[in-house]
DNA sequence: CCAAAAGTGTTATCGATACACCCATGA
DNA sequence: TCATGGGTGTATCGATAACACTTTTGG
């Protein structure tokens, strides 16, 4: 497997863009750096790869230690750069993205990165790179939300085809049509009527689903 | 950009899986080193990245400098191990794949690789984690060769229908209605029907096509 | 004249879109 | 009772899939 030979000179890192609903927002988690670089500027997380760490081991453990949370939906864009084309010092991404719901537990420092969510509609100035890194990663969710329903990944246990409507609008920058949005919805056989209702956002309610178990394997 | 430091010790090179068309048979395009490792044994083309390079820069090279030719479409599929997980030199991929017609010319070595265009349907066995690379770009390239018509890349300046369609069915390892095809790839508006035929492999003869030179703005 | 591959047309079905009204309820 | 958001049905259109016969020509 190997090429000839010669050692690398290259810091690679990676970065994990980790987006999040709580029901009513798309949100994107961020960190800031106390001591920088980049100084006191919000960026997406990311960390250095460990001894004996996959790629994606990284993006679990950066996840796992900013939210709590391991066993997510995770996936990888690609590597980017390496940048710092001219400098003497290079340094190299490898970019994942994760769709999870947001529970509302705290999150936790990595390195001393104050981590947070930021609602995706209000986002700060990022980075040249990490804008980039945001956008690939976003034109993906789009291109791929729609054939085996990628952005049900960010569903809450419980939640409403409205709900879940504003999603898919605010990922997509447009707004669908409710009749059809909720017939495709429910045609896919993926979401399971509860008895309850969710009563905060209406007076009359909306009723909860909440994601088929498993499909089983057609006979 | 940067997080936090340290210099990493992973060997990163660039594989390119090169995909061929003569308009005959699909290929791919391998490398066999002598002096290994892996010893004599055929696996896909790759190489540590240059000073400066980025990585679809050292992508561009390794096609430039095996087939003569650079400006052709090519993608990045993404990271791959590291590998060598529990041994002491790990070995991360950046993975690349191309498509190309084939139009015959030599091919040229890269750092005394021998390279060799291999029929699709007869590979040789390759090192495990090549192999993987490899059906993640059949993958990829399956799921995305209708909408934007991907394998048109692959097409040599003049080509007829049923060779089209043969490369479909090799790509896809399915048969295809011979009707239902040439009406779809021709409603695409992206060929042109030329005056001659191809008669080689049939005695009535295919009328060749080209693809449109460009697609001009809406009206 | 015949084998072999090229070329062509119609119909049925499915999924996607556009669109308008009634329902339930808290205030 | 009414304003607000939730829920439902129908007609149309375009894309896809299934399917069979005629054409050309080298041998």
């Amino acid at each position: 497997m190997k090429h000839p030979t010669g050692r690398s000179s290259l810091l690679v890192t990676v970065v994990h863009i980790i987006l999040g609903f709580d029901g009513q927002d798309l949100k994107l988690l961020l960190v800031k750096h106390p001591d920088g670089p980049p100084k006191n500027r919000w960026c997406l997380p990311g960390d250095r790869l460990q001894a004996s760490e996959y790629f994606d081991q990284t993006a679990a453990r950066i996840q796992q230690t900013l939210t709590g949370r391991g066993k997510v939906h995770r996936q990888q864009l690609g590597a980017f750069g390496p940048s710092g084309h001219t400098a003497g010092e290079r340094t190299a991404s490898v970019v994942f993205f994760s769709l999870m719901h947001i529970r509302g537990e705290k999150l936790f420092p990595l390195h001393n990165c104050h981590p947070q969510w930021h609602l995706f509609r209000e986002l700060p100035v990022l980075p040249a790179e990490h804008r980039s890194m945001l956008q690939e990663a976003l034109q993906y969710i789009r291109y791929h939300s729609s054939v085996p329903p990628l952005l049900f990944k960010l569903l809450p246990p419980k939640f409403t085809i409205p709900q879940l409507q504003h999603l898919y609008e605010t990922v997509h920058g447009q707004v669908f049509d409710k009749r059809n949005f909720s017939r495709k919805m429910l045609t896919t056989g993926l979401l399971v009527k509860q008895a309850d209702k969710e009563k905060l956002s209406s007076k009359r309610g909306a009723y909860y689903y909440t994601q088929r178990e498993k499909v089983s394997k057609e006979r």
